[in-house]
RNA sequence: GCCGCGGUGGCGGAACCGGUAGACGCGCAGGACUCAAAAUCCUGUAUGGGCAACCAUGUGCGGGUUCGAUUCCCGCCCGCGGCACCA
């Protein structure tokens, strides 16, 4: 008979709830584990099948560290800012507030009908003012240090969400969010300095113990390259203050065979060196390219194209004039904007060169030093990274807390500032949180200009500086703000004079195990340890990396292999399944059906399945009896100890068919009590809620989550016999048991006793006897 | 194109450090229980041959190393993920 989920789940949750025992304690003798799921962006579609993978396999492991005595951490919260929620709430003429409102209760309700073992005593919420305080105090600290700068750059514009998007953010050329149509605008954006950080970010993935996948997209998206800069002077120049085109090159060994230079279209020097006849025709093609958005420009399947200046340099090896052009092969954001094209060794010179029929030379290689030294050149280290995008053109996020001064602006500008900063003040810590202004309208506007921009009460303001009349930025903070520390707030969270107390850091920080999704490896996990080595400079937290290891889990997918997705119609509500199947059968599937990191396909019979195997523990608790039980150690405790071992491997499929075939192996032959309990405590952490049913039936006391986690007997994880297969010539011919450390002799009297050996033996002579004791026997033969 | 990961029964997947390939689950087939069904339990289930014992083949393909290779090496093919004119 099928047990009674609802009753039993119900129950259970409620227990935990009164008995507050997974609220993590801020001191005390324990070790502390810190233990951290990516928070969930709490959509009106309601939870995915997807989030408890994550949730319940992080689970099993904080459970089982606070049964081996740790003082655990796992915490929950909304990161809530974010477009879908403002393009909803525009679409039904309600507040963002609201609609976030109704989705985080939805996912609260959802997520505790799972018996996860968060700590809902310190829920945080990135839109609550409380919260983005102190994101936007973060800022400000970013805007003291230098790091915050405001610039015109050409953006990446979402035409469909009107917002500007980060480099990050644009995926094939599309919106990463809404896959609209992404072009070139120019817009002032305030930026932070994460380039700074290049460096640091790379070297420091060696101290952390992250999938080295997660730390190889890293580094590729840094990409650091080493070579050098190079000057190639003017021929003919009229101009005697820009005498030098400078270049990037990580290969200055082939610098004798550099026949021509390239610019970038947005290069400076491009106007400076076209000579008068052709002044038109380029003119005409950086107008051309500047339209051209990334996606088009960097689709290399395109032929090059570019034109020529009219202007030459020198090639400093060969003394050679070389022709300069202009093409936009050649990008404004990395290295100096300018090449020398090197046909003979780069596929991309080589191409243009065809096209424009440059010539082409084999010229003999020398060292990068000697080139480097011959040339005068300068050893240079290049970046891919570029400054983030900090500014979004939106209503739901954390406005920028600024303000401009036009005053304060005309004043000389001082030490601490740059042109860039000149004229912005920020708001002072005690005037914040700048809230949002609660409104009726806030549709994005087609000029590029945050909603809030039209809201005058709010937008005009006094400067703090000064007294006098000043404007708020109506830029908002990207969605990235709130969860690039978010880690930190769980500390500390009902903090009102500081974002977390310093002591709690250093008792919780870093993070000990995190997991998330690949998709954040270069988002939200760069932003995010980039954001704490600021705080960590500027003395406000105690660690350089917040997280010591990084764990990462895989999609689930529709039963048919492709993605779920709302507009196919297969996605699968956990809801549905928790109310037929249990939360406990939810669990222990979602953990069973796959390698914990790969794409696996979700499958109601295998969940059925899993289902059927809680049903088959909950009789087999029912029908035990203490007396006439057997002492089963030495079938239990391998099991259990796989377990334990798998665990901590993230092997949470092998984990789960370990105690299947416990049970398989157990038949209906009782254990002892102690053996029993033993079970319930170890299958605890996978399906909590009946496990602690099971307990109660036995009528033993407490919560199986007070008990400790079982030490394993040694003596009893050794086997008393094994089956080992025995080979002759390589090919299994016959199985023996015997003793694991049996000696040869043994070994190969019982070989030779099993007819089909001896068969194969026939008329052979033995060249050679292979024993490896417990594994093979093998049996060369001529 | 570059970087990373992977390819094992009808399906999801196991396999320690090179040691009986296919654990566990699903599905399927047969049986028990039942008036019948559901549930449960038992048996079988890589492929081909054989009543069976057993034999041959078998972890994407082709080679190699080894007493022994899913595992290591060389050369391919295919799939997935990331990056992509980064000089």
């Amino acid at each position: 008979m099928a047990y009674n989920h609802q009753e039993v789940e119900h129950k259970w949750q409620d227990r935990w709830e009164k008995s507050g025992i997974f609220h993590a304690k801020d001191e005390g003798d324990k070790p502390k584990f810190y233990c951290l799921i990516e928070f969930p962006y709490p959509s009106g579609d309601g939870l995915h099948v997807g989030h408890p993978r994550s949730y319940s396999a992080l689970d099993v492991v904080a459970r089982k560290k606070r049964h081996q005595g740790h003082n655990v951490l796992y915490p929950i919260g909304w990161d809530a800012f974010g477009l879908p929620t403002e393009n909803y709430a525009i679409k039904t003429g309600r507040k963002p507030a609201d609609i976030t409102r109704e989705n985080t209760d939805t996912f609260r309700r959802q997520l505790k009908s799972l018996g996860l073992s968060f700590d809902w005593s310190r829920e945080v919420n990135t839109t609550d003012p409380a919260y983005y305080k102190w994101t936007q105090w973060m800022f400000l600290e970013f805007f003291k240090a230098g790091l915050a700068y405001k610039t015109t750059l050409a953006i990446n514009w979402c035409t469909s969400c009107k917002i500007g998007l980060a480099n990050e953010e644009v995926v094939n050329g599309v919106c990463e969010r809404c896959g609209g149509r992404v072009e070139k605008r120019d817009k002032e954006q305030w930026m932070i300095a994460i380039t700074k950080y290049a460096e640091r970010l790379l070297e420091d993935l060696d101290t952390v113990d992250y999938l080295e996948k997660i730390k190889t997209q890293q580094r590729n998206w840094i990409g650091k390259s080493e070579g050098a800069e190079i000057d190639f002077v003017l021929a003919d120049s009229q101009d005697p203050v820009t005498p030098v085109v400078k270049v990037f090159t990580t290969r200055p060994d082939t610098i004798f065979g550099a026949t021509y230079l390239v610019l970038a279209p947005e290069h400076e020097l491009v106007e400076q060196v076209t000579t008068d006849d052709r002044m038109k025709e380029v003119l005409a093609y950086v107008h051309t390219s500047s339209l051209k958005t990334d996606m088009e420009r960097g689709n290399d399947t395109k032929e090059k194209t570019g034109v020529f200046t009219g202007a030459y340099a020198f090639n400093p090896a060969t003394n050679e004039r070389i022709p300069i052009w202009v093409a936009d092969y050649v990008l404004m954001g990395y290295g100096t904007g300018a090449i020398m094209a090197v046909p003979q060794h780069d596929e991309r010179d080589r191409a243009f060169a065809e096209v424009y029929k440059l010539p082409i030379v084999d010229e003999p290689l020398v060292s990068n030093e000697e080139a480097i030294e011959k040339t005068g050149g300068r050893k240079t280290v290049n970046y891919k990274l570029r400054d983030w995008v900090f500014s979004r053109q939106r209503y739901w996020g954390e406005p920028i807390p600024l303000v401009y001064c036009e005053a304060c602006a005309k004043l000389p500008v001082k030490e601490g500032e740059t042109a860039q900063t000149h004229g912005w003040i920020p708001v002072p810590v005690e005037q914040l949180p700048i809230t949002l202004p609660d409104v009726e309208h806030y549709e994005p506007t087609d000029t590029g200009e945050s909603p809030l921009a039209t809201i005058e009460d709010w937008v005009y303001t006094t400067c703090p500086e000064c007294g006098g009349p000043a404007r708020r930025e109506t830029d908002t903070m990207p969605n990235w703000a709130g969860s690039s520390w978010y880690f930190l707030r769980y500390i500390d969270p009902h903090n009102d004079s500081t974002f977390a107390n310093k002591e709690k850091l250093a008792y919780w920080m870093p993070v000990d195990l995190y997991n998330g999704g690949m998709e954040h490896t270069t988002l939200h996990l760069l932003y995010s340890r980039f954001w704490n080595k600021f705080l960590f400079d500027r003395g406000h937290v105690p660690v350089s990396e917040p997280y010591t290891r990084r764990h990462s889990h895989g999609l689930v997918l529709a039963e048919d292999g492709s993605k779920m997705s709302k507009s196919k119609g297969n996605v699968v509500n956990p809801d549905e399944i928790v109310r037929d199947y249990g939360a406990d059968a939810l669990r222990l599937y979602i953990l069973f059906m796959g390698p914990f990191e790969e794409p696996v396909p979700w499958s109601l019979n295998g969940l059925i399945g899993v289902r059927r195997f809680l049903d088959k523990v909950d009789r087999y608790v029912r029908g035990w009896k203490e007396e006439g039980a057997h002492d089963l150690g030495k079938v239990i405790e391998p099991y259990l100890k796989k377990v334990s071992d798998d665990i901590d491997a993230f092997k949470f499929n092998t984990a789960v068919a370990s105690f299947m075939s416990l049970f398989n192996d157990l038949g209906d032959r009782s254990v002892t009590r102690e053996q029993l309990k033993k079970i319930i405590i170890v299958l605890g952490p996978f399906a909590p809620h009946l496990m602690n049913e099971c307990w109660e039936y036995l009528g033993e006391a407490g919560l199986v989550e007070e008990q400790s986690w079982p030490e394993f007997d040694e003596s009893l994880l050794v086997k008393d016999e094994v089956e080992m297969g025995v080979q002759v010539n390589g090919k299994v011919r016959g199985s023996i048991r015997l003793a694991p450390q049996a000696d040869e002799a043994v070994a190969k009297a019982l070989a030779l006793a099993e007819e089909n050996v001896q068969k194969h033996l026939e008329g052979k002579e033995v060249v050679k006897v292979v024993y490896v004791p417990g594994r093979i026997l093998n049996i060369v033969v001529r």
